[in-house]
DNA sequence: TTCTTTGTTCCGGA
DNA sequence: GTCCGGAACAAAGA
């Protein structure tokens, strides 16, 4: 799944390989994603050069001269960089190994300096959004974003005004993206496991050292998970390695009645639901 | 056929 | 007015 890591790992391969290119065809297989893509998406986009790529929160952002494509990869949603013909088949491409399925490559973007970009996602629950004379400040789906956390500005004093009149538990304040934008389900759980809290604790009964340490730690994982997934990348063999090597990764997230990661803990991992949001944690470790 | 998975939005209740 | 959580939504695989 597609989380902050993730999304910030491709946007440094797409730094390395598209930045500066010009879009010269589109080619769109499925217009049915989230959002359906307008018939004037092509038209707008062809010609136009590829300014900037930035990432903020889970979303991807490409720049062109006065038009913005925002780009949210949902549940599955990939992206490939590939060097192809455009008159052979995509159906037998090998990407890093990995086999892939052009059913669900939704749109191709052909690039002048010889790559494509390929939009590819299982399940459809990404999007791609086109902005014309928008800033990026002004784009709905950014606007209501909170601070990011690798921000200094995402710190205790942050923190402790923030929850100084709310009521939630903290596993949802950690999904709250008005909060902290971009930690999903999987680092709120191990940002949990790795603080010793409880995801059930209420947030405002959260002592001051507990809150250093979360904060602390929210940044520690997603750095460390930035660090796994651009090495796993290149090392990825095929899709059973992809799975290994993340859940090699996780301490606690779908590890329900496995041994707790803590040597010293004999406890198994709990899973219950938390707003309708799986949580996994361990009753011994996390008080 | 039903359940699970995700982030986001919407809505009713407090 | 604001906060909170539950439900709905998108699609597909098990």
């Amino acid at each position: 799944m597609p989380e902050l890591p993730e999304v910030e790992i491709i946007k440094r391969s797409l730094l390395k390989m598209v930045i500066k290119a010009k879009i010269i065809d589109i080619k769109i297989n499925n217009k049915n994603l989230r959002y359906k893509i307008p018939n004037n998406f092509s038209s707008s986009l062809i010609g136009e050069k590829i300014l900037k790529i930035k990432r903020r929160s889970k979303y991807l952002i490409f720049c062109f001269k006065k038009k913005i494509l925002l780009v949210h990869l949902g549940m599955s949603g990939k992206i490939f960089i590939i060097r192809k013909n455009y008159s052979t088949s995509f159906k037998k491409t090998f990407y890093h190994n990995i086999n892939i399925l052009e059913k669900h490559n939704h749109i191709y973007f052909k690039l002048n300096n010889g790559f494509y970009i390929i939009y590819n996602d299982v399940r459809r629950f990404g999007f791609l959004k086109l902005y014309k004379n928008t800033k990026i400040k002004q784009i709905p789906f950014l606007s209501k974003l909170g601070i990011e956390p690798f921000n200094k500005k995402f710190n205790q004093k942050y923190f402790q005004k923030f929850i100084s009149d709310r009521k939630k538990n903290i596993k949802n304040l950690l999904l709250d993206q008005t909060f902290v934008s971009g930690l999903g389900n999987i680092y709120a759980n191990e940002v949990l496991f790795e603080s010793k809290i409880s995801p059930l604790r209420g947030c405002k009964n959260l002592s001051k050292n507990e809150i250093r340490i979360i904060i602390k730690n929210i940044k520690k994982i997603l750095k460390l998970s930035i660090s796994k997934g651009g090495s796993s990348i290149k090392d990825f063999k095929d899709t059973k390695g992809i799975s290994g090597k993340f859940q090699q990764f996780f301490k606690v997230y779908g590890r329900q009645n496995k041994n707790c990661s803590r040597v010293t803990c004999n406890n198994k991992i709990k899973k219950i639901k938390i707003s309708n949001r799986s949580s996994y944690y361990c009753s011994e470790c996390q008080s």
